[in-house]
DNA sequence: CCTCAACTCATTGTATACAATCTTGCGTGC
DNA sequence: GCACGCAAGATTGTATACAATGAGTTGAGG
């Protein structure tokens, strides 16, 4: 049996890479939204050519990781607070329903994968790498849309919970705890239990919480700076 | 007041073109799936550099209407039946409470540009352009979710339409009349009146139609040539 | 001292050239 | 005659070079 998968399949070129190690560094809280990306200095960083940056730029930008300005260059997304609001109602509407598929097909090997998450998660946050921990926990949830074995809505969770990494950044109440292996924790059990109604609300409850973690009230100004809102109003 | 765009926004930029061109014949099953899109060949089609042909097959294989393989070169998606139960599975939980939405939300302006959609499918059909007809019924799905005002959401269902044309193209059933319009027009109706549970119930059983003019029954061969099956099982 | 405008420079958009990989056809050996 | 292997052609992957657009700066004029 070979060793349990807790990343995506290896990128096979370059063009997969670089996204790959952009998107992990965004979804790492390693690059902040906003954030210019030339192409120049990925390609210097990453040591391709432009051609390769571009097409990963374009790539993360379907996904809406990142923002290309015609003639300006890419940026860091940064999700407006509707679209926040949208990407969360989204999560709703799928995962629920998504977690309970899950618990009924889950094998034991998926439970251990799931486990696996959930212990790397502890470590990291062990480790004070809050960044880390925040990216398992969102590839948890993919993780779970992978068991139920959805293809389709699995790709439109994997880009929610891109953008939800976005969001968080953007928007975390700090004074909230954000503590998501309990929930986690309950969600694995619930699964392993084939216990989908149990698997859906917990899901349900789970998106809830991550919700009130964040404040997505509408606020008169912004809190960046004003040169950045006039660069990138989200026209 | 600006003529009512029918379709999307024109594209800026050559990428874009030839993204919206390839996906626009794709759409009106003027190429048919498996079909192999050769750079060169597209390059010289529509007169520019492989570079852009390449980008603009990439953003079509992220909707997955084309199938990018290494060092093989970019084909018109098959879907699988698997993806194409998926496929209607997902559109059947996004779909109808995004038409309830738009019945809520829709302005007469709204209205004029649905009921301008019906004109020109019917025109289509009375042309026997039955192929620019599908595919102005996919846009009248999307233009639902655009009222709806959920742009994340507009955005899988757009995706969803895109797939369900090459889908229609695999596993239609000839018998069946696949004729949409009228569903339309009744869905229409029920938005012009704001009657949102109503247009949700109109779209959820206009799925349920489509659905069953397809062909999505288990089969032990399938109808293209070996060749096709043995070099693009699905991996 | 401030404003505006033109120019320079940096960055992106596109095209072309080179390298790597796959397909295909032919030739050799059995 | 058939199968295997090798080589030539074709196609994609990547890098580089050129063109076009935008941003920052410097200078003159008010």
């Amino acid at each position: 049996m070979p060793p349990l998968p807790i990343s995506p399949p290896k990128p096979k070129d370059a063009t997969e890479k670089v996204a790959h190690a952009l998107a992990l560094a965004i979804h790492e809280h390693r690059i902040a939204p906003g954030t210019k990306l030339g192409e120049d200095e990925l390609g210097e960083i990453y040591d391709v050519s432009r051609t390769v940056i571009r097409a990963a730029l374009q790539s993360l930008a379907h996904i809406q990781l990142v923002e290309i300005q015609r003639n300006k260059g890419a940026f860091v997304a940064q999700p407006s607070l509707r679209e926040a609001r949208e990407v969360f109602e989204a999560r709703a509407l799928l995962e629920p329903r998504t977690a309970g598929s899950a618990a009924a097909r889950a094998t034991p090997r998926d439970i251990a994968i799931l486990k696996e998450h959930i212990a790397q998660e502890h470590a990291a946050m062990d480790a004070g790498d809050h960044g880390r921990a925040l990216s398992l926990s969102g590839v948890f949830h993919i993780e779970v849309a992978r068991i139920a074995d959805q293809d389709t809505i699995r790709q439109f969770i994997e880009t929610l919970i891109a953008r939800s990494s976005l969001i968080i950044a953007l928007y975390w109440r700090r004074e909230s705890a954000l503590c998501e292996s309990h929930a986690h924790h309950a969600l694995i059990d619930a699964i392993a239990k084939a216990d989908a109604q149990n698997a859906e609300e917990l899901m349900r409850s789970h998106l809830v919480d991550l919700n009130s973690a964040l404040d997505l009230r509408d606020r008169p100004t912004q809190s960046r700076s004003l040169k950045e809102l006039l660069q990138d109003p989200h026209p």
